[in-house]
This record gives C-alpha cells, structure tokens and sequence, in this order.
DNA sequence: CGTCCACAGGAATGACGGGCGG
DNA sequence: CCGCCCGTCATTCCTGTGGACG
C-alpha cells in the first residue's frame, strides 16, 4: 500500500469512527515509542548490543518471559535504535528479524536471514545445506556485523531441532569478515531445558527475564496507548483499570489488556455509542473468549470433539464430571454414531489437552474407597462451547437427536 | 490399619499421512 | 520423484496411588 493511501484510510477512519482516532496502536504488533516498566531490560539490552557500535560482536543473548511481557516489543525497539545510531556513526548492523512461528522450517528461516543481506534465494529447489552455504558466504562478503532475532524459537526447535541454532550460535568461526550475533526469544520457561547444553551455553551468554506487569503498570501501558488510539473523552472511568485488572489476573499479560481495550472499543463502534464504558469491556471478554472457543474446538480430531460433547452434557445436568463417566457416555455417542470408538487411556489423554487448552478444567482427586479419578468441569461458557461444537457435522447430527 | 477402587499416567509400539533431503 | 523420517493419533500393557471403608 503506497503511503498515501494509508494515510487516506487513516484519515477517513477518523472522520467516520465516533470513538477511535487510531486503532492500530492497539494492535499487538505496534510498536510504541515508549515502554512503561521495562526501563530495566531496555537498558540492559542495549548495554549487551552496545558493543555493536564500535564494531565488536554482541554476546548473544537469550530472552524470556511469558505472552504478553514485551519482549518482542522490547527488542524490536532496542534494535531499531541501535541501527540508526549505527547509521549515524557510520557503522552497517544488519539487523534480522524472523519469528519462528510463522516461517517454521530452517528452510524459510534461512531464506529471510539470507534476504536481510541481500541475497534472494529461491523458494525451493535447493537443499537447506545448500541455501545455508550461499548464505554465509553472502554475509562474509559483506563484511558486516548480523544480530539475527529468532522470536518464539521454541517453535522452530521443537518442530525441527536445534541443529540451526548450532550452526548460527557457532557460525563465527566460519566467518573471516562478518559476526553474528543471536537473540533468541521464547515464553515456554521449560524450553531450555531440552536445548543441546552447547546450544544453550553459547546462546545463553546472557540471560533476560521478562517478569509479568502487575495491573497497575498495565494501566500504564494501556493509558499511554488509549491516548492515542481514541477520541478524547470516550474512553469512561474505569474502563482502563479493568482491562488492567482482567488482564493481571491472567499472569500480566499487556497483550490480553490491549485486546481488551481494542474490542471493547470495537464493541461500542459496533453498537453505535459514542463512548467506550465497562460494559463493554464485559463483552469484550466474552466475545475474546468465544472466538478462542470456536477457534481452538474447530481444530479438535474427532474424538476430542466428542469427548467434549460428553464432557456438555454431563456437567450440564450434573455439574462436573468424572473420566469414567464422560468414557462411558463418549462411548454411547459413537455407538449412536456408528463409529469405533478409542481406548479409555487415550480419552484420559483427550481430557489432558482439553485441559491444557483450557477449554475444561480437570483435577485429579482421590475419592478414597470409590478411587482415583479427575472432575472435570467446563472452563468457558456453555453457549460459546455449544456453539462451537454445533459446527462440526456429526457433533450437529447428535445435537439434533437429542431434541 | 490394611485394602482396594478407579482411575492416572509412563513406556513401547504401530498405523498413517505429509513433507524433506537427496 | 522417491524413499525415508517425523509428528500425530491411537493401542496395549503396565505400575502407581490417596484415602474411605470394612
């Protein structure tokens, strides 16, 4: 989209939004000029990259801390203005930003490294070792100095090793000209664990923890975003400290909050209203947690599917359940549908990952004399559930017997 | 105070489909 | 393009266990 055009789209949204001025800077990607509360690891960061500027190779660096805690945001920052104090001072970094996530084979992680020095590499047809040769001889002839960002790295070593992470944590002594450096960033704590213990020493030059915001710096970073995302004046007392204290709740995570924020202003424009009050933020949550619902049980197996239809229906009549009960109805939906149905060992499995999906809560409780088993209740809505089982075409069939 | 229920959940293994490397 | 490998879903067999009941 050519500049213009974004700011025609800009400026017609604010002429015709009664409530937003902006609503992008709500967005999880945006980057803020200011990030409350991170002060601390904004300057230790860039203590680490500093070195950068005079030439010398940063220590890599591996950062984490839980969804929603800055890290991206943070380094996102700390790099751009590296780079152009670099650029003022005359020095080349290539910076290269890749998340893990989104291009998840080495293939394509090696495809964007290589596009951040300026080689174009074909999409396919050339084997990854290959692509990885090209590339470093590219960036050596550059004679620069690359920080590479790896966001969400535990996607990529999960799915694929850390075989890269080897090879980019020791490129440097492949390299005459150029250094690299690595940042490696990830939410799941246990992730470093199972790292080849080379991999984590050279990765782990430093360490950056990103601990969760409390809600009242939530409310920090929410205000200084609603200043500039809406109108002056819509946004009511204590819709703010809402989102704050919704999202506190959920181990701090700023990103839950803003989404709370943008919704609920979505919400409103929807309705009408010219201001954004509590009650919307209320439907805000709900309709977050809905969409999370469908989205999550729309890509469920089968069985899991049913699983969870046995799990409806008996907490809706009783309240909870136990793994006995919810295998012994399960088993009576698949007669009705006339298909096999699994083991009780792999629905016990089933009900794990509805749990750790946190569409249902499962504890495991001994009852003594009457055995071990878990109760499970539901841990969202039941219309949100219901509505997103009756999507699928044989969840459909039973819903509709049961009438 | 020992039993024993009703499962939890680990380990080994297999079928199957899709994608990677050569 | 083809074989191989890997992730996912599933089975089989198994050992472990908190606490009410007798």
């Amino acid at each position: 989209m050519k500049a213009s055009d974004v700011l025609e789209e800009v400026f017609a949204q604010a002429l015709s939004s009664k409530i937003f001025v902006n609503r992008e800077v709500l967005r999880p990607d945006y980057i803020p000029d200011q990030l409350p509360h991170r002060e601390e690891q904004i300057a230790k960061l860039g203590s680490i990259l500093a070195p950068a500027l005079r030439g010398y190779r940063p220590s890599n660096v591996f950062i984490y801390g839980l969804t929603g805690t800055g890290k991206t945001a943070v380094t996102k920052f700390v790099l751009k203005k590296l780079k152009s104090k670099a650029l003022e001072l005359g020095t080349s970094i290539d910076v290269c930003y890749v998340n893990t996530r989104q291009d998840d084979t080495t293939y394509r992680v090696i495809f964007r490294l290589a596009e951040c020095v300026g080689l174009k590499l074909p999409f396919t047809g050339i084997s990854t070792a290959e692509a990885y040769r090209r590339f470093m001889k590219a960036l050596d002839s550059r004679a620069t100095l690359m920080i590479v960002v790896l966001d969400e790295i535990d996607f990529l070593v999960k799915k694929h090793g850390d075989e890269l992470l080897y090879r980019l944590t020791r490129a440097n002594e492949e390299l005459s000209l150029s250094k690299i450096s690595v940042i490696g960033i990830t939410n799941d704590l246990k992730f470093v664990d199972n790292l080849d213990p080379r991999v984590r020493s050279s990765l782990g030059e430093v360490e950056l923890v990103f601990p969760p915001y409390n809600a009242s710096q939530l409310e920090d970073i929410l205000n200084d975003r609603a200043r500039l995302a809406f109108r002056p004046g819509v946004v009511r007392d204590g819709v703010i400290s809402l989102c704050a204290a919704l999202a506190a709740r959920e181990h701090g995570d700023a990103r839950r909050a803003l989404d709370l924020l943008r919704v609920a202003g979505e919400i409103a424009e929807r309705e009408g209203a010219d201001y954004v009050g509590v009650e919307h933020v209320y439907k805000a949550r709900t309709e977050i947690e809905h969409d999370r619902v469908v989205e999550v049980v729309s890509s469920l197996p089968l069985h899991g599917k049913l699983v969870l239809l046995a799990i409806y229906n008996i907490v809706r009549s009783r309240g909870k359940a136990t793994t006995g009960e919810v295998y012994a109805h399960y088993k009576s939906l698949c007669t009705k549908l006339n298909i096999e149905s699994v083991t009780q060992r792999r629905v016990s499995d089933i009900i794990s990952e509805l749990d750790m999906m946190g569409i249902v809560n499962a504890r495991v409780v001994s009852r003594g004399r009457y055995g071990k088993t878990r109760i499970i209740t539901l841990a969202v809505s039941e219309e949100s559930l219901l509505t997103a089982l009756k999507e699928d075409p044989y969840v459909e069939v039973l819903l509709d017997r049961s009438r």
